[in-house]
Formats: structure tokens, C-alpha cells, sequence
DNA sequence: AGAAAATAGTTTGACATCAAACATTATTTT
DNA sequence: AAAATAATGTTTGATGTCAAACTATTTTCT
């Protein structure tokens, strides 16, 4: 038997622990929807690139919700093989203002059917309302941590 | 103006990226109340341990979300930090069963209170009704992520 | 009973992420 | 205008996590 049927004790329900788990699940899954050839939050990058032409890397790693130095390697990478172009900005020359490729738009679009079909199965199986109610309160979340 | 107006398309409001991004803040969050001294997961750990004494460690990173192997060098520390207690197994010399240790009861009694606390706050900023909604919600994802 | 498969804990290698320190350029202060 | 402060991208170092391979045991199968 694999019945998991240990004690959270005190942490039982808090949302940072089912918020945690909740996490490594979905990121595992979106994985493999992604055919493991990208991380989710590396391909959350590329959207954002893709959604706001001309953003440096410090907005989109802001937005991305990781460390400025944490997107080096990745745009490197994403360079490398033709996903997006990096170019000194004009007014600032400390920045670099980044826009999709063509291949990138390719990239993104041979993954966005089975991404939205994963999210489906998701509204499925919480219901419509609830899976609303879901992204909702996370953001809220999201708000209330920010302001401490 | 630090004005966070970027667009996620396709991923706005996918709990994929909400997740990501809110456990992040939370993880952020917890390790401060935790005074930088031990990781929100490690924690977790403690507590499995705590409260369900005697169990494997494959069973504890089962229910902390962790890899088997992910354990071990945690549970070394804790061993050295004399939180917790490791014993082969007598039905079992494959398996080691764990006890906290009354210095591990003590570290733990130390944070419940700044913990519980921020827990409240989060209880207030949500609501009562909406944060025990969203613990719901997120372990019935988990639920339907576990059944992929 | 003996062989085969599964399980527990561990080690190793790869990699993502962060934090701090750095150089360069902008902005603000004086 | 000069000096101090802040911001941008980068490098480096540390650490956490996973996945795969490994050993030792246990369980299952025949």
C-alpha cells in the first residue's frame, strides 16, 4: 500500500505547505506536457518576451518571478538557439531590450494547444468556478506577501 | 515607478504560473519568520518527523514532496544538529526510523508561534472563509495532478 | 528453496536558483 | 558641474533538488 496517511501537524492546511507541494506536482507536469525540452518557468520567460517587446531583462525577471541573475544563462541560451534577439537599448545603454524571433513565435505555438488542454483538464476537474476562485486567491496571495 | 504592467498572455491567470510565482514570495516569506536558519521544506520535514515517529524517510519525503535522495543530507544535519534520531530498523535493515530528539522538539516549539502568526495574517488578509478555500483547492489540485 | 523483482537508503552528476560582488551607465543630490 | 547614489546586466560561489546508478535487503514468483 502507498496510503499516505502521515501527520502535517501544525502545518496541516497552511497554504505554504500545500502551496509547495501543489507546485512541484504542476511544475512536473507542465514538464512533461512541454516534452521536457523546456522548464515551465523558462517558458514563461519566452511569453513574456513575446507579450512585451522591448522590455529588459530586469522587467521580465521581475514579472517572471525570478533573480535578474537567474535569466543570464537562460536568454543566453534562448540566443543560442534562435528564440529571441537581445540588442543594447538606445536611451540606456546598460539595458537590453529584447523581442521574439520568428522561430520563437514557432516554439511557443507548437506548445500553446496542449498547455491549454492541460489547463482544461484542470477547469474539468475543479470546475469552472473554482479553478477561477484558484488563480484568483493566489494572486491575492501574491499581493498580501508582497506588502510585508 | 516599479509599476508591474507587463502581460502574461496565453499564461494569465493559469495556476501554473500563479503557483510558481506565489510559492515563491510564500518560500521567500516563511524562511524570514524562520529567521533564515532553516528552508520552509525543511522544516516541513522537522515536523513530519515530530508528529509521525518511527516512519522511513521515503515515507517523509513522500509527504514533505521531496526525492528519497533530497533527504539525506538534510537528515545528516539534523542528525549532527542532535534534532533528530535515526535507528535501522529491526523488521527492516533497509530502513531507518526517525524520532525527533528533545532539542528537535524545543527548535520547533521555537517557531510555532511566528509561524502560526503569519498564518493569521494571511487568515486576515484572505478572510477566514477564502484562506481555508484556498488549502482546499490546493489539495484537490494536487489530487488531479497525482491521477495524470 | 532459489531466482527475479521490488524497495530503502545512499552517492554521484547535472542543473536551477539565489545572493553578493563587480563594471558600466543613469540618475539624483549637493 | 561634481559627487554620491541607484540601476542594469554579468560573474562567481554556494546550495537545494532531481534523476540515475549502486548496494544491501526484502518480497514475490516459480
Amino acid at each position: 500500500m502507498t496510503n499516505n496517511d502521515l501527520s502535517y501537524g501544525m502545518l496541516d492546511k497552511m497554504v505554504g505547505l500545500e502551496l509547495r507541494k501543489a507546485q512541484s506536482l504542476a511544475a512536473q507536469t507542465f514538464l512533461q506536457v512541454l516534452g521536457g525540452r523546456i522548464l515551465p518557468g523558462h517558458f514563461t520567460i519566452l511569453i513574456l518576451i513575446a507579450n512585451n517587446p522591448g522590455q529588459s531583462q530586469s522587467r521580465i525577471a521581475k514579472a517572471a518571478g525570478l533573480d535578474r541573475s537567474s535569466l543570464v544563462p537562460v536568454l543566453k541560451q534562448f540566443e543560442k538557439d534562435d528564440l529571441i534577439n537581445r540588442v543594447s537599448a538606445r536611451n540606456d545603454r546598460r539595458s537590453k531590450t529584447m523581442t521574439i524571433t520568428s522561430s520563437g513565435k514557432k516554439f511557443i505555438k507548437k506548445y500553446t494547444g496542449e498547455i491549454q488542454k492541460l489547463e482544461d483538464t484542470l477547469i474539468e476537474g475543479l470546475g469552472k468556478d473554482n479553478h477561477a476562485k484558484l488563480s484568483e486567491l493566489l494572486i491575492q496571495l501574491q499581493e498580501l506577501l508582497k506588502k510585508r
